[in-house]
DNA sequence: AGTTTAAGTTACTCATGGGTAACAATATAG
DNA sequence: CTATATTGTTACCCATGAGTAACTTAAACT
């Protein structure tokens, strides 16, 4: 038994700093990728990043678009897991695309994220362009469905859930593109100038 | 003088007919930059396209990156275009707002215009870079000034005009990206649901 | 007409960068 | 303490694609 523990802790630690690496290399790829663009930066830039060699990168990856895939996976998790938890409730459905909306902005500055929303939609191969527009599609329909559930309940405006959704993300997804968590520009104002524009709109 | 203008009419057609080519091989690039991304486009893809071959299209364009520098110029042109006519009314700031966003939507469409948004800040050369930024900040600039109008004068809610500014870009933006003209989904339709969600908010 | 300018071609150079083969070092297992 | 899987390295291959040089054809001006 005793001996069994010391047998296991080892490859335990393997496996895990093996998935630590991983990691860290995602991120450093996803860093790079959102400060030079996909294709302006070289796996020998991202395998420099980390202290290694290029050919080190492909133990971890299998090819240069599976880093992007790799960070799609890590996005859909997060993204899934935000909805997850925002539709176990059974508040309206205006309240739980309210916490959707502060969640994604939350979860909008991390740089895996903000790398996959950037260059989703930029696979070379078809299956694989295929997987992430499913994938999308799928998280776009969950929070049609939020809003739909909305019109419903009588807690959102009737509307195109579609179109909205769509214009929704288009917005929030383009807030990666610039905000810096660093900045003077707190999280808090952001949020609520988002909301202050989805939920009241601008006239008065 | 009869002579005269036969020598200059030649003369005349010669510049236009460059001009024209040159809008022709910026429409087929852009189209194929939207379609495929810049770095998926060779400039012999482009030339095939235009029925010439490559180096023929350095006889219309500096270099690979000019094609987006010339997109930009005439994505420029047109956006400042419907910010003049927006401006030039004296009515409210919420009106010109609706009106510039109704402009907007329309022009989104077009794919010199698409290639703009979808590249800009991909600029390679630094100090095309920095033009791009400026002329960028140039209409959001005039955006915002719309927005601050509109507060002060009443027709706008108290707002951050910055961030609206920017998140509004975002939004009509992101349009460029999924919109098509053919498809079942017509421009009213989507004109309709922006406003409501820009003017009018969700939350019932 | 003949000369010049515009427009286009073929045939290259050359840097970049993704991907691989073969070899070296290090840690784990028995 | 040796055998084996795990990580890593150096040194390469090779496709791609931007950009150029030198040459040809077509149009336009005097």
């Amino acid at each position: 038994m005793n001996k069994k523990i010391e047998l296991s802790k080892p490859a335990l630690n393997r496996k895990a700093k093996r998935q630590t690496k991983l990691d860290a290399i995602l991120r450093h790829a996803a860093k790079a990728f959102m400060e030079n663009g996909y294709y302006k930066t070289s796996l020998d830039d991202i395998a420099k990043l980390h202290n290694v060699t290029k050919p080190t990168l492909y133990y971890y990856v299998k090819n240069k678009e599976d880093i992007l895939i790799k960070c799609e996976d890590v996005a859909s998790k997060r993204i899934n897991g935000l909805l997850d938890e925002v539709t176990a409730t059974d508040e309206n459905g205006f309240l739980q695309l309210k916490k959707f909306i502060v969640g994604y902005v939350e979860i909008v500055t991390d740089d895996i994220i903000r790398c996959h929303i950037r260059h989703r939609g930029q696979r070379e191969n078809s299956d694989a362009r295929e997987a992430s527009l499913n994938m999308h599609r799928g998280i776009e329909h969950r929070v049609r469905e939020i809003i739909r559930q909305g019109v419903k309940d009588g807690s959102i405006k009737s509307c195109n859930s579609t179109i909205i959704a769509i214009l929704l993300f288009d917005a929030l997804n383009g807030i990666s593109a610039w905000y810096r968590n660093e900045g003077e520009l707190n999280h808090e104002d952001l949020v609520g100038q988002v909301l202050l524009l989805v939920t009241d709109g601008l006239r008065k």
